[in-house]
DNA sequence: TGAATTTTTGACCGATTGGACAAATCCTAA
DNA sequence: TTAGGATTTGTCCAATCGGTCAAAAATTCA
């Protein structure tokens, strides 16, 4: 019988660990690749099984693909989740900005995933977004508008302000190829990630003194 | 005889004309599908022309691609390349986001295009990246450092200023699919890259105001 | 232990894809 | 007008890819 519960018997250990031994390969492989451009042999090599082993796992490539993304979407949201209004605003978007950060530095497949994703016009995610993700996005939105109100940070549009934190702080993941060949050999090392925190936070510190 | 000039024939107008086709029809599928995920019938198709037809013109697949790149590049590059040194550096970081937010807006094709081949690692313009856009990153890098020693605006890393610009800006075009989600039907409008426009230009105006 | 169930695999298939090729048609310049 | 080169196309091919299937091997549990 196929692995694929589609009726919820309990899954039995090996299920367990071969899923997680595929993802992780996938993750690998369509973090290089795309979608597209990956292959269910090259998944299959990389999990160290046969094609038909991996294929009795997981029914199609398009569902390894949707359970890579679902798997990694907490992960992925956890920082801007995490933002909290109680907090001070200074140190909440120092946070915000320091954990993004860090992902793009310890987890850059997972960033080149979903960027290449919604590259493509998010087709495998365009629920999960509308969903999940804007909702989120507006609840932080209108804690970024009580701060302002409370002239804690300067009056600007929220949902920009997020774009552009997201658009900093992604890029040194995203981008990385782009980066390394402009900084050059002396300065592509992990000090980057360092120097880029440091600017970023400078950036909306300065950027978002109140008047 | 192929139409490949290996060696320098003089281009017939229909060579011309065709190629100018073939390119643009090669935009159009390549930023939306990514090199791999695009296919030479589609290309074809969309230029109207037979697959033997179209690779008359091009050799293969990877020729388009090279020669759509090679292509793109100088308007690509052209907004870094006009900041000028002896402008008033207000105006001229001014007048590079505008002009960057308008290409978001007006060529998304284009910043896709490159934004996949970078998130892939640039295999087919590794050297363009190290030859042509280093040496220019670092010229600008040196007058934005001018500036900064002028008290013109404030001292910061001159390289992580720039990686900022690109990924605010480019940010509209690459992750559409995105922001229109967050924003929903009610501001996915036009006017969003005008109010990204006058954000961005905020955050580094105060961002950078001298001290 | 041994029967039932789960897991693994080799062989195979149809569809797609990048590209080759030769024949046919079209242009152009003398 | 016409010869020679430029352009176009129908046909075909080998490789790759996603996925199937039946049988073998391993595991589980009564």
């Amino acid at each position: 019988m196929t692995a694929e519960n589609a009726e919820n018997k309990p899954e039995t250990r090996i299920q367990r660990e071969k899923r997680e031994i595929i993802l992780e390969a996938a993750l690998e492989i369509f973090s290089i690749h795309g979608f597209r451009g990956a292959t269910i042999d090259q998944i299959a090599e990389a999990a160290s099984m046969s094609k038909p082993n991996l294929l009795y796992y997981y029914r199609s490539k398009e569902d390894i693909y949707a359970a890579l993304l679902h798997r990694l979407l907490d992960t992925w949201l956890a920082p801007l989740a995490e933002m909290d209004a109680a907090g001070d605003p200074v140190q909440e978007l120092r946070r915000y900005i320091r954990r993004k950060i860090e992902m793009a530095r310890d987890f850059p497949r997972e960033s080149r995933l979903f960027a290449n994703e919604i590259l493509r016009g998010a087709p495998h995610i365009a629920n999960i977004l509308t969903k999940e993700l804007k909702p989120l996005v507006d609840e932080k939105a209108d804690v970024l508008r009580q701060w302002m109100r409370q002239g804690k940070i300067a009056s600007v549009d929220p949902y920009h302000l997020i774009f552009a934190l997201w658009a900093t702080t992604q890029h040194y993941a995203d981008f990385d190829a782009q980066i390394q060949a402009v900084l050059g050999p002396g300065r592509s090392g992990e000090g980057r990630f360092e120097d880029a925190a440091r600017f970023i936070e400078q950036l909306f510190w300065n950027g978002l003194r109140p008047k």
